[in-house]
DNA sequence: GTCTATATACAGATAGAC
DNA sequence: GTCTATCTGTATATAGAC
C-alpha cells in the first residue's frame, strides 16, 4: 500500500472517530494530507468505498489485538482488562469506537456497510462469549455469556458516548469494575 | 404553543432521533410540515436553537416518566422494567436516544448544548442511585450504586447503537436481564 | 497520480414584500 | 407568520490536461 493512500487512510479514520462520516469531507482531508481533493478520489472513488476500507482495516486491526490476548496464558480478568483496554485507549484520544459513530450514522450508510458494522459487533461478542466459556471456573455469575458479551460490549460503546459529553472516563471505568465484579 | 410549532417539533425530534441533527434540513422539516424553510427560521433562528429547545424537551418529557416511576408503589425490579421500557420503545420505534444520538455529533455542537446532554446524563444516573439506594434492600450485590447507574444507562445507550446495525432487539433485552439477575 | 476547473446539489441563513 | 428570492458556503463527484 502506498504511503499516501496509509495516510489518507490514518487521517480519514482518525477524522470519522471524532466527528462521523459526515464530519470527514475530502476537502479538508486532502489539505491535511497537501493533495487536492480530486486526488483523493484517485484512491476511493465514492465516500462509501472510504467508509468501507475504514470499517476493514479497524475490524482487521481490532481482531489482531484480540487474538494477542487470547493467546496469552492469562487469567481471566486479565484478559478482560487487556480488551477494556483497548476502550480506555480510544477514549484517551479522545476518539469514538470506529464502528459505534458509524452505527448511529447507520441511515446515511449503504447497505453493505451496515453489513460489516453487524459483522464486527457479533463478532466481537462472539470472542467475549469463547473467553467467558474458557475461563468458566473464574465467572461467579449466572448470567449467560451471550447475555455477559452483549452488555459489556454495548456498555463499552455507551460509555464511550456518555463520557465524551462530560469529558469524563468515569463511565467506561465503571464497566470495568462491574465486570470485575463477577470474576472469582 | 402554536400548533405549528409543536409540529416542527415533533418532526425534527423524529428526524434526529433516526438521522442525526446533521440529518435533519430546515428544507426537508419545512416541506413536511407543508410551510418554507424560512418560515422554520421564524420558529428557530439557528439550528442550535432548535436542538437546544429538542433537548430541553425530551429532557422534560423523560424525567416525567422517571417521577411517574419513582412516585408508584412499586418493587425494584417492576420500576427498573419501566425505566427499560422507556428503551424498549425507543427501539421499536426503530430510533435512537436523542441525547445519545447528539452525544456523537458532540464535536458539530456548541458548548451549551454538550452542557445540556451531559447534565440528562449525570441526572438519569442521579435517578437510578437514589432508586437503587431506596431499594437497598432488594439488590443482592456488592456493586456501588453508582457504578451500576452508569453501566446501565451506558449500557442501554450502547444497546440502541449495536442493535440498529443488526435491526435486532437483543441488547437492549441483554441489559435487562443482566440487571435482573442483580435483584433479589 | 495529481492537477485545474467545473458541474451539481444542498445546506444554513437573511432581506424584504405582503 | 409566511412568502419569494437570494446570498454564501460547502459537499460529492467528474472531465480532461499534464
Amino acid at each position: 500500500m502506498s504511503e499516501k493512500r496509509q495516510k489518507l487512510e490514518a487521517a480519514a479514520r482518525k477524522r470519522v472517530q471524532r466527528a462521523g462520516l459526515h464530519g470527514l469531507s475530502f476537502r479538508t482531508l486532502a489539505d491535511e494530507i497537501g493533495i487536492k481533493s480530486s486526488s483523493v478520489h484517485y484512491y476511493f472513488p465514492e465516500k462509501s468505498d472510504l467508509a468501507r476500507v475504514l470499517i476493514e482495516r479497524y475490524h482487521e486491526e481490532f481482531f489482531t489485538a484480540l487474538h494477542d490476548i487470547a493467546s496469552k496464558r492469562w487469567k481471566l480478568k486479565r484478559k478482560l482488562s487487556a480488551f477494556i483496554a483497548i476502550f480506555e485507549a480510544v477514549e484517551a484520544r479522545n476518539e469514538l469506537c470506529l464502528c459505534g459513530m458509524l452505527a448511529l450514522e447507520a441511515e446515511q450508510l449503504d447497505a453493505d456497510n451496515i453489513a460489516l458494522l453487524g459483522k464486527f459487533f457479533t463478532e466481537t461478542e462472539a470472542w467475549l462469549v469463547s473467553l467467558f466459556k474458557e475461563h468458566k471456573a473464574e465467572l461467579k455469575t449466572t448470567i449467560a455469556p451471550s447475555v455477559l458479551a452483549m452488555s459489556l460490549l454495548s456498555g463499552l460503546e455507551g460509555a464511550l458516548l456518555v463520557d465524551r459529553t462530560l469529558s469524563s472516563r468515569a463511565r467506561v471505568k465503571a464497566q470495568k469494575s462491574w465486570i470485575h465484579s463477577l470474576l472469582a
